[in-house]
DNA sequence: GTCTATATTTCGATAGAC
DNA sequence: GTCTATCGAAATATAGAC
């Protein structure tokens, strides 16, 4: 696990390129972001990144893919549900779960946050490998269940939006002397409030 | 108020060229949207364009004075607060005004949320007027403020983020048939419990 | 106030040497 | 596996006629 910031060993994997596409990504957004500046923050040249990755669309893919593998067994869980009463019983603890690997991968979350309309570019192209794997798309259609009343769907809607607004607010808003265990525990009392237990 | 598919009316207003951008750049990113694709759905040329903005950044700038203007007062009223009592205190009431803001003017405030990147850098180059005033940056530095428990700025984020979520889910999330009275009344219910009647 | 035409820049992508 | 060099496309922006 060593750092991206001056390569020297010759060679470079692609999961160093996509750890500064990543950071760049973040940084500048997506479109914005050339690949020159990613091949010049590595140390390597444009063209030597076109050996890992056909096409700059492919970094976008790479970075989807590992946020893919966090959020899948979350997701299935909740498809795996069948009715309205077993959803909303088993939502707190999904949250908790969810709110752990916000805070493990706070990067990919804000990644996929603010980089939201390019991923979601990439069904067009990539049959809907993409589209129809994409975690906010399953969680939309999720939430268009007209199965489920209504004043649910909202109450989901907005503790999630919620937890990632809490989460993804880091030290750079409340400040470098708090602890993101500090937020995740506010984060938690808030959720229980919004599903209070029986 | 004349719509903005099919010019015939020679003379365009800076208005009507804000309110294609504000289409095109929610459906397609600021990144993406070229100039000419705007002076195409106005019916004008992309040097007609640049007579009303000189650069494809005051196109920015142009919509976010319109949301500025929107939640100023809000943010002053915040400001003028002195105490954390007085601010948890006010803090239901601006949420039921902003949710009103929020719902009249979805249109822009999606446009700053998908676009907050593009936003942000303005401030690199006008001077920092842009900055400076940016309504969600001046909303960070309230929560940056160490003399609120962290606690309260952590559920004050939570409550924004989660109105924002709710409600800018809209018809395309909850299905067609849900209007968005419905989903605002929800939405309150949220925010109630999150701050309940003392 | 809008047009045609063009200048300028930047980017994604490829070819071929090493 | 990385380099130099370059191509072609597309975008922003400008010049000058009407």
């Amino acid at each position: 696990m060593e750092q991206s910031t001056a390569r020297r060993s010759r060679g470079i994997t692609r999961e160093q390129i996509l750890d500064v596409a990543l950071e760049l990504f973040n940084e500048r957004g997506y479109d914005k972001t050339s690949l020159r500046e990613i091949a010049e923050r590595l140390g390597v040249t444009k063209a030597a990144l076109y050996y890992h990755f056909e096409r700059k669309e492919d970094l976008l893919l790479g970075l989807h893919l590992r946020l893919h593998a966090l959020g899948r067994e979350i997701l299935d869980d909740l498809d795996a549900l069948e009715d309205e009463r077993q959803i909303v019983a088993a939502w707190p603890k999904l949250l908790d779960r969810f709110i752990d690997e916000v805070l493990a991968n706070r990067d990919l979350f804000r990644f996929h946050q603010r980089n939201e309309r390019a991923l979601h570019s990439l069904g067009d192209n990539e049959q809907h490998a993409a589209e129809n794997d994409d975690l906010a798309e399953r969680f939309r259609r999720f939430l268009g269940n007209p199965a489920i009343p209504l004043a649910d769907r909202v109450r989901m809607t907005c503790s999630v939006t919620a937890l990632l607004g809490g989460l993804m607010a880091g030290e750079e808003v409340y400040g470098d002397d708090v602890t993101m265990d500090e937020v995740a525990s506010h984060v938690r009392a808030v959720i229980r409030d919004l599903y209070p237990p029986a």
